[in-house]
DNA sequence: TTGTTGTTTGACAAAAATGTTAAACATAAT
DNA sequence: ATTATGTTTAACATTTTTGTCAAACAACAA
């Protein structure tokens, strides 16, 4: 396919991220996306055929940075507490810099009416135990571990999608917002961690 | 206008508020709309001029509706543990309705460049004000009460966005995701409230 | 240089989504 | 029954978005 590598099919799907993952525009056309590349709307189906083949592939990625990051994370040789600590400062950082990439998986999901990708669930489920080990432990509150998970991520991903209502209501600029999250990061650990 | 109330006006609202904020079908088109709605799609037109009058009214009432939920629980003439109490008990069985109604909020605010809306902080201020002093009388960790709240939504809304997602990686059907979010009201409030 | 191949562009075509209009319809009042 | 008024519909028009194609362009090889 590309013999000579002009890095634009790279420049289109780093713009489409760009503009889904950090700017949340959902609705943004394949004419936006072009235009923010600098690159004519022509070459976005020279390269992906369809718009909708694009979307789906930025999907995929979507999914596949998300679980990249879970797995590193997850079978690293550390002990649980290290693991957590490192998961929190890494995902936020992701999260921090791509708010709405989860919000752009399941939109596309809801959009195509497309089954949910089956997941790799063997990872998951092995740092399940982990967690089910640390509550044993009293290292963790007791409860499903599934619920454990699900606080987590919402703790870290929730108060970045409402971004801008939060600026509003909290009557904070960006600077202090910045602030805010990066102390996130110690609050949800101190939280969920005894 | 309406001197013969037919209930369409509002049959189109509600039918757009059903696919936005439940269904989460966010790209979802006026002739979608008026399909779900069993009507022809021209009354959109007839009863709110143009598809973007409509999306922005339903986002605005979106906004109200979950002012009045807060207002009402704030306001309550209970003590900080039962207005927590009631707060999460509210919160979620409307976000089990409508999970992505924030959502819907904050992509069109994205999509339109429009400017966020001013929201009424005479409320807020006077919760984060309780929040500090329950965290004074050591009943709540202590922390930014803004970050405090924002752990509550997180911990509420955010699972309920990711439905989809979780079904799949925690290898769960309609009925146990239901019980885990009826049990995350109680888990919730054990969670920031000793 | 010339030919080859992959890349980029503009002009055009097609499809999808939205908006407009006149006429049909229904209901209530005269 | 007839008129008046608000509601609904279908046909049409417009705009927006997406897709196609041939020609221009750029890099490389023979």
């Amino acid at each position: 396919m590309a013999q000579r590598d002009t890095g634009t099919e790279q420049l289109i799907k780093d713009t489409a991220k760009r503009i889904f993952f950090s700017e949340g525009k959902l609705h943004a056309t394949t004419q936006d996306i072009a235009d923010a590349a600098g690159v004519n709307r022509t070459l976005l189906n020279y390269y992906f055929r369809s718009r909708d083949i694009l979307f789906e592939q930025v999907a995929i990625e979507a999914r596949e940075e998300m679980s990249a990051v879970l797995d590193h994370v997850f079978t690293a040789q550390l002990a649980f507490k290290e693991k957590l600590q490192q998961l929190i400062n890494v995902f936020m950082d992701q999260a921090m810099k791509f708010p709405y990439r989860e919000v752009y998986i399941v939109t596309e999901l809801n959009r195509t009416d497309k089954a949910v990708p089956e997941e790799k669930k063997v990872r998951i489920k092995a740092f399940l135990k982990e967690i089910s080990e640390e509550m044993d432990a009293g290292k963790i509150k007791k409860m499903d571990p599934r619920q454990f998970l699900m606080n987590l991520f919402s703790l870290m991903a929730y108060p970045l999608i409402t971004n801008c209502l939060n600026k509003s209501i909290y009557n904070i600029n960006d600077n202090e917002y910045l602030k805010l999250m990066k102390d996130r990061k110690k609050l949800i650990f101190e939280m969920i961690y005894q």
